[in-house]
DNA sequence: ATGCCCGCTTACAGCGGA
């Protein structure tokens, strides 16, 4: 038959040998103590891009050549000693924001964002907020309204766009291993909740869930009290995807077994493909 | 009811995490 001639899916993908892109969420919770386990888990699962969430460190102190020997750019916002994001990607990236907007004396590095092989990604790691009542609690539910504003924002724009991170928000009831165990937790109380839902309802898709609509997905084991081994989770790391983002949503899932891991971290990478 | 466990800090005890 006449026409264009076949070529291989791949030739068409924008990483060449791939025509579907991977994006993970993946709270180390040290880069120091993680290291190792981050490195196996590029190796092993070979996300297009990894946005990281607690590591740890300052900026400079980021082992960029160790990960640039693993196949991986960085882009980091570091903060000595807590929080501190980063973005790691096969291509390169280009920086659109490091800090979130509406709050000049924030000082806290807790969200970077850039554009990757035509996507906008977003590194989050939401404040916890316990204990709540209280201030923590205050400053989580005033971050939640600025990320709010600055999501707005983003959809304004058409992209697609995908807010990648650990949101310390436990989003429905069927999130968690008992509900009732986590009741005064600042992680589901309703205002945390109300935040949430706000952002699905300006348009974002959680990929997560609309891949397991069941619920009963988690990526968060404490390591008290056997957690891991009872498998008592809950469901914190969220991909928020935009309409345009959404529409190429091909799978997403949760890469269980990294928690099972020696020095593991308390968090499991979670991930969507696009294509 | 609290702590369990973990990572971090000009650390060796206390804080933050969730």
């Amino acid at each position: 038959m006449a026409g264009r001639p076949r070529r291989p899916l791949s030739a068409g993908g924008i990483f060449g040998h791939n025509a579907f892109m991977k994006i993970a969420s993946f709270n180390i919770n040290g880069t120091n103590a993680r290291l190792p386990r981050l490195l196996e888990w590029l190796d092993a699962y070979k996300p297009d891009v990894a946005c990281l969430q607690e590591i740890k460190m300052q900026t400079e102190n980021f082992p960029v050549e160790t990960l640039k020997d693993a196949g991986y750019h960085c882009l980091v916002h570091g903060q000595k000693g807590f929080n501190g994001v980063a973005i790691l990607s096969r291509e390169p990236a280009v920086e659109t924001r490091r800090g979130l907007p509406g709050d000049e004396t924030d000082e806290q590095s807790r969200y970077l964002e850039a554009d990757v092989a035509g996507v906008r990604v977003a590194s989050i790691y939401l404040p916890n907020g316990n204990p709540q009542p209280g201030p923590k609690f205050d400053y989580k539910l005033a971050w939640m309204a600025r990320l709010q504003a600055h999501a707005q924002n983003l959809l304004a724009g058409g992209g697609a766009v995908v807010l990648a991170g650990d949101y310390n928000v436990i989003p429905n009831d069927d999130d968690v291993w008992r509900p009732e165990a986590m009741a005064n937790d600042a992680l589901m109380q309703p205002e945390s909740r109300a935040a949430y839902r706000a952002l699905l309802w300006q348009g974002w898709t959680d990929a997560l869930r609309a891949v397991h609509p069941g619920g009963q997905v988690w990526t968060y084991w404490d390591y008290q009290a056997g957690a891991w081994a009872r498998n008592h989770g809950f469901r914190i790391d969220h991909l928020l995807l935009s309409p345009a983002a959404a529409d190429r949503l091909v799978d997403a899932g949760v890469d269980t077994a990294v928690r099972g891991a020696e020095k593991a971290s308390d968090h499991a990478p979670v991930w969507v493909t696009l294509r």
